[in-house]
DNA sequence: GCGGGCATTGTTATCGATAACATTCCCACA
DNA sequence: TGTGGGAATGTTATCGATAACAATGCCCGC
């Protein structure tokens, strides 16, 4: 049995022993102006010693916004995805907003709608949506107008505020270093055809090939897994014409890197192989991967301004931020034996 | 300029249009008993035909309490971490909760401090905390002690709830696989010592040595990255009598792979590796990465079950769940030469 | 020395839900 | 036929903040 344990001192407690009005309190915590020194001191005194802090849900109540985030991403542990999560929450939390994730397991209509509804119901401030497929962008045709939203790899057509990374310019540092080694031509293992990420580095690959004046292969799409990757990398490892292969990311290049050894064809002697991401690992691969690195940590950081600056400004101005991609060199590639 | 859009109805729009007080719907939104089916009915078709979403910051102002879980976590693009947090988020999202996360760049003291702040001025409901480190659990004594709080791979003398994967059986596993096959003895790469997971799978690897009589050789400590578990690897590949390594987890292993394949020594024909983990990937190291595989899943919904639990009833019991782990046996492992 | 204006502070209404209590309605039963 | 009581519904208070407006107090110029 307990007396109901004494209950978080509120606004009303500070001005009690502050010995001023509660809106006096209320004015120090917004940093409003007109407040005397001594009195905003003093209050700042009672809120330190009560251990006073706002209850959101009032001010969310009265002011009626929150101030959260809410983020909608898939279910996964791609490398990509859970890096700009992290890198997300990080900016955010500087800003002093919170973020509330909903993930989903696929990005079908259904399974967006549900957890971006969770979201409205929360009443979050704004949405980011790590959408990198179409399906995902109906779906979010729904999403009232008047909330912000920003996606990510999302559709470029949609409308909306998006930032991506420039897949194509990287895709085409990728092929273009290739080509430069002396390869006659590039093969490409892609991600899902329906990800924009894929089709991106698709496009960037099939572009530069056609500018150098060279054949383009048979396109090899696959999901992002390294098992994909194998699968793809056992095909290649038949044909003795193969000498580049761009995989879309890095476990795919694993994958292609395996099979490869298994037939006995040496990356980079036989064969070279460049990856995207830049994961972590990636440096310790056998042999270490040449690869794309994009930046998630700017990614973030550039979908939260916009969703910022459309938070600000009731102005539905759907810009779009690219953010550069860079390649990586590694040992995975060298001129043709 | 803009007419301060039509805001979102309210409950008494609801009740307006029902014919009924704003109190009746508020009885049916919460499947209260004594509301007569056919005003039930009005009720949900005009909440359908408004499109009403109840507010929650109104009624976390009024019940006191939020539907939201806060998680703490390190802001890490580290396999575990990132699987956990995504596993949860689902879990919770089925019984009605929304997930905040807080994560921070270390685990230190003040960073932990300043989330665990975030969250409770947001009121959440409850707390999980994927505390890998000592230095964690000292921030977390200040925790008020009603506020229900689980601890993911925390420390077991906490006195909170706790969930965990069992380290200590996951790396018996690895280390008594390895003897079976006839090694003399094995070699381990362990993560950061002041880790939990890592204390574990240390104290595991040892015991298995001397209960089976075995030498344990010098422990060859490092972060979890592979370019740690590569520096590792090189001092490894030059000792001769090292024919069984056992790596703390997957990406340690892989730096070690490379450090091997680099030095000429073949694995696993000259050396066996084991990690730790199962990332998709581990299937297409070279060679193929026997492993120990934890579930994420059933951590992640045995920490909500704690919480929604001590949510219930007040009792701060602090039970402990240990989650098995499992060997997966794959090709990087055989009978010394 | 008086009134205008600004800095400072206080008072009251409000957000949208639930809780507690009040009221109506209807039926069974003495 | 009056009445007790439970089912169904309504009324009012409340949570803890901000907004809008009201009320001080003080300085300063004429």
């Amino acid at each position: 049995m307990e007396t109901k344990g004494p209950r978080s001192p509120a606004m009303t407690d500070v001005a009690r022993l502050a010995g001023v009005s509660h809106q006096t309190v209320s004015r120090v915590l917004n940093d409003h102006p007109n407040v005397k020194e001594q009195t905003r001191l003093r209050v700042r005194a009672a809120i330190a010693e009560l251990g006073y802090r706002p209850n959101r849900a009032a001010r969310a109540l009265v002011t009626g916004r929150s101030q959260l985030i809410g983020v909608v991403a898939r279910n996964s542990m791609l490398y990509g995805p859970a890096s700009m999560l992290a890198e997300f929450e990080q900016a955010a939390a500087d800003t002093g907003f919170a973020v509330s994730v909903g993930s989903v397991r696929e990005l079908d209509r259904d399974s967006i709608s549900a957890v971006v509804d969770r979201h409205l119901d929360q009443r979050v401030a704004g949405l980011v949506v790590i959408a990198q497929v179409a399906s995902a962008t109906e779906a979010l045709a729904e999403i009232p107008a008047e909330v912000p939203v920003v996606f990510i790899d999302g559709d470029p057509a949609a409308g909306r505020s998006l930032v991506t990374v420039d897949q194509v310019a990287g895709a085409r540092a990728a092929v273009r270093h290739l080509l430069d080694q002396g390869h006659e031509t590039v093969w490409h293992v892609s991600g899902p055809t329906e990800w924009f990420d894929s089709a991106g580095r698709i496009s960037g690959w099939r572009q530069t090939l056609l500018e150098a004046g060279r054949e383009v292969p048979p396109l090899l799409s696959a999901d992002w897994s390294a098992a994909e990757g194998y699968r793809a990398g056992q095909m290649l490892a038949r044909m003795p014409e193969v000498t580049a292969v761009f995989a879309a990311n890095d476990h795919l290049a694993l994958g292609v890197l395996r099979a490869l050894h298994e037939r006995g064809r040496r990356v980079p002697h036989d064969v070279s192989v460049i990856g995207f991401d830049d994961v972590p690992e990636a440096a310790f691969f056998i042999p270490p991967l040449t690869t794309v690195r994009q930046s998630f940590g700017d990614v973030a950081r550039a979908a939260l301004t916009l969703l910022l600056g459309q938070m600000k400004e009731e102005s539905g101005a759907a810009d779009t931020v690219i953010v550069p991609a860079q390649l990586v060199k590694r040992e995975s590639v060298a001129p043709p034996a």
